[in-house]
DNA sequence: GTCTATAAAGAGATAGAC
DNA sequence: GTCTATCTCTTTATAGAC
């Protein structure tokens, strides 16, 4: 066991390469990334990435399995017991911050799926669904109460992925449409999908 | 000219190619994609695919270019002079009758703008931006008119295409989460987006 | 127009020195 | 742990027969 201890050492480099490897990864998909890219972006030769992972795949599960979590966080800190349209509005505002801070993450799981997935199918039937159940047991209680419009509580959630994650996704588009330099489009887009979102879903009258 | 002429039986090969390539690019985005796989879908040899095209980004470019006209045509289809919620209504209804008829035309646009539109950047910042430009004006000017609730017309169409296209690029994961065989996926959506989209942009009051 | 054979380059992985 | 050199397989593209 002492012998294939994590050192801090190793540790770092670990993560120094799985960062490269998630600029490759997310920038050119799984095919489409090489060895030599995500060695030259790491700053060490490509042996010296193979050393710590043996084959090419291993790295992109790594990054997958390690980032996942992170990625259901904001639909897991949806509270059963809070008010539900300013629950569904912290949970708009939480997805769009991930958007913003995780582009690259949220291109990675984007690449990997359009492509139909076939190396996370696992993990969508498996550990998404269960969340996406549970969470949608909840909005649906609080449709059952009154509290919130009729709507299919999975396919809302379906659409607070889309507009959220359209943002990092398919930034290239979203800045091709309004110009390069519009730093304010994440504030537009958070007043925009609020209005949708949460006016659609206040119950009348 | 009478050497270059496309002959019936010339066009007829090209578009079994050009159907061969769109199976195979959109499930495995340009790099992943490869010479041997689309002959092998077209059933004919690799040289004879090359004798057409000659080379794999030309294919690739024949593609896109062909079907961007065909992607566009939904939002082509606004209306200035219509009641502003039953255009929306229709346009989302075009968009997700497009992601259910045409999946293979939303993913290789969705493989290409994930990965940064290296092919098709002056498309997006051309004609779609145009276009889209276009209609914000006819729905900013529906919002001027007190007919539409205050949004930002732009992010209201992404927010359209997001959820809509969310179908057809995302399709493997709504399958794993909703269960493979909802076949009512469609149905479900539509009335979910219609609650979202326009229960949000009728005007109160 | 279509094919078989093959050249040439790309890219994942290994050998072995330091 | 890290590197250079190299093997091997894949993949794009060409040559040339039919």
């Amino acid at each position: 066991m002492a012998q294939t201890e994590r050192t801090p050492k190793r540790a770092a480099t670990e993560a120094r390469i799985l960062d490269a490897a998630l600029d490759v990864f997310s920038a050119h998909g799984f095919r489409g990334a090489t060895l030599d890219g995500i060695a030259y972006a790491a700053g060490m030769s490509k042996p010296n990435v193979l050393y710590y992972f043996a084959t090419k795949e291993e790295m992109h599960v790594a990054l997958l399995d390690g980032l996942m979590e992170t990625w259901l966080d904001p639909l897991e800190a949806l509270d059963p017991a809070g008010e539900p349209i300013e629950e569904l509005r912290a949970y708009i505002r939480r997805k769009l911050a991930m958007a913003r801070s995780h582009p690259r993450e949220s291109r990675l799981f984007a690449n990997e799926i359009v492509q139909g997935a076939p190396r996370i199918a696992p993990l969508l039937s498996g550990r998404l669904r269960m969340l996406v159940e549970e969470k949608a047991t909840v909005i649906g209680g609080w449709i059952a109460d009154g509290r919130l419009s009729p709507v299919d509580p999975v396919h809302l959630l379906f659409a607070i992925w889309a507009t959220t994650q359209h943002y990092s996704d398919f930034d290239v588009q979203v800045r091709a449409v309004l110009g390069k330099d519009d730093d304010a489009r994440f504030d537009a887009a958070s007043a925009t999908l609020e209005t949708l979102f949460l006016d659609g879903l206040r119950p009348r009258d």
